[in-house]
DNA sequence: CTTTTTTACTTTACACTGTTAAGTAATATA
DNA sequence: TATATTACTTAACAGTGTAAAGTAAAAAAG
């Protein structure tokens, strides 16, 4: 029955379609002003079609966030685990950095928008979310075996850790490095990751 | 000509009242899930009213976040300059995080929210904001000449600084910290600033 | 005092939003 | 050929921010 197939195939391609055109707009406008009838004009459908794929425009955010997830944990998982801990862990915010860089929509979608969280997020994208975090707290805890970060739970230190980049990265997305308005804000971004390294290594 | 007086007070109070209405529901609810028809609901005026008092919501978003910088600002400069510079530092990471802590609205009016941000901020709102962020270069500053970050750029301390407490801020308030479940959050908060002070204090 | 103007507010209205329910044309099944 | 399903659209509802027009009371002017 290669018909059902077909029409099962273009199915998923205008669920494809959609939530790519949902990122686009997202990121081209933020998520609040885009409406769903801006994106339904966009794909030439009528807008209560893109309801027979999602249920709501939540969902579309959930469905966007684990795609985000996704991405982001391929980003975090291929760190070669040859290196020694603190280059694994130089790396990992290296790697953190530039997927914001990369993907800032999706990075907002996934770590600073607040307004649809309402509800809680889907199970894939919170394993996906833990699972990336693992890495984090992995590669801390053999520093620490190592004698880095004496006395320091590795709760703390992976969440300090996460926050300054978390921090830096939050200022640049929500356009409030203006302050540094003469300095060249990637390169403020990655010369504090450096201090921040230049720190970590010292312990 | 007491009546005019009377009547030029009354407008100013309606107008305290709008924003301190604005600021209760932004807090409960946030700023998009509020509506005109809300305030207006819960001042017991109609909605129209505000408009003669705000040129628009965003006006009203600007005036709670000068409120917010100005509240902000208070807290940041009476940090006590008999103190060694790393001792105003740590003292500065504690306020920030004590502003967060008892306003959180206003610092997601201030830092976070993205939204209504397309026009620029008012003159006063920026002038504090580069006050406050003032004060922590100040104290950088200090602290290098007294011996400490050697060979850092006052810039990306302060900003390296800054990006931390901001990141572990954005994450409470942005409902992100759901990974560390069975930890208390604000425990955790406060060790990694201690952790953060640690690190800063051997260097 | 009476008439005009100003003040402070309200009512109405418009174009938008997310979303539900009902309708429709093409296709697949019986 | 008749019925049922699929994939979509149209119409509609309650909500949004906000501009324009209307109104009643107070102030100013004559």
């Amino acid at each position: 029955m290669g018909i059902t197939e077909r029409k099962e195939r273009e199915k998923k391609e205008l669920r494809k379609l959609i939530l790519a055109t949902a990122a686009r707009l997202f990121l081209e406008q933020g998520y609040e002003k885009t409406s769903m009838r801006n994106i339904a004009e966009a794909i030439e459908y009528s807008p209560t079609t893109i309801y027979l794929y999602f249920k709501d425009k939540n969902e579309l955010f959930y469905a966007l966030s684990e795609e985000g997830f996704r991405k982001f944990f391929s980003y975090v998982n291929n760190i070669s685990e040859e290196l020694a801990p603190m280059d694994q862990l130089k790396e990992l915010g290296k790697v953190y950095l530039q997927f914001a860089s990369d993907h800032p929509a999706y990075y907002e979608l996934m770590f600073i928008l607040k307004e649809p969280m309402e509800s809680e997020q889907t199970a894939e994208s919170w394993d996906l979310g833990m699972k990336s975090h693992g890495v984090l707290t992995t590669i801390v805890n053999q520093c620490i075996k190592e004698g880095h970060f004496k006395d320091q739970s590795p709760d703390v230190v992976a969440f300090m850790i996460w926050s300054f980049v978390h921090g830096a990265v939050s200022f640049k997305i929500c356009d409030r490095m203006k302050m540094y308005d003469n300095l060249n804000h990637d390169y403020l971004i990655n010369d504090s990751l450096k201090f921040m390294n230049h720190l970590l290594e010292k312990n």
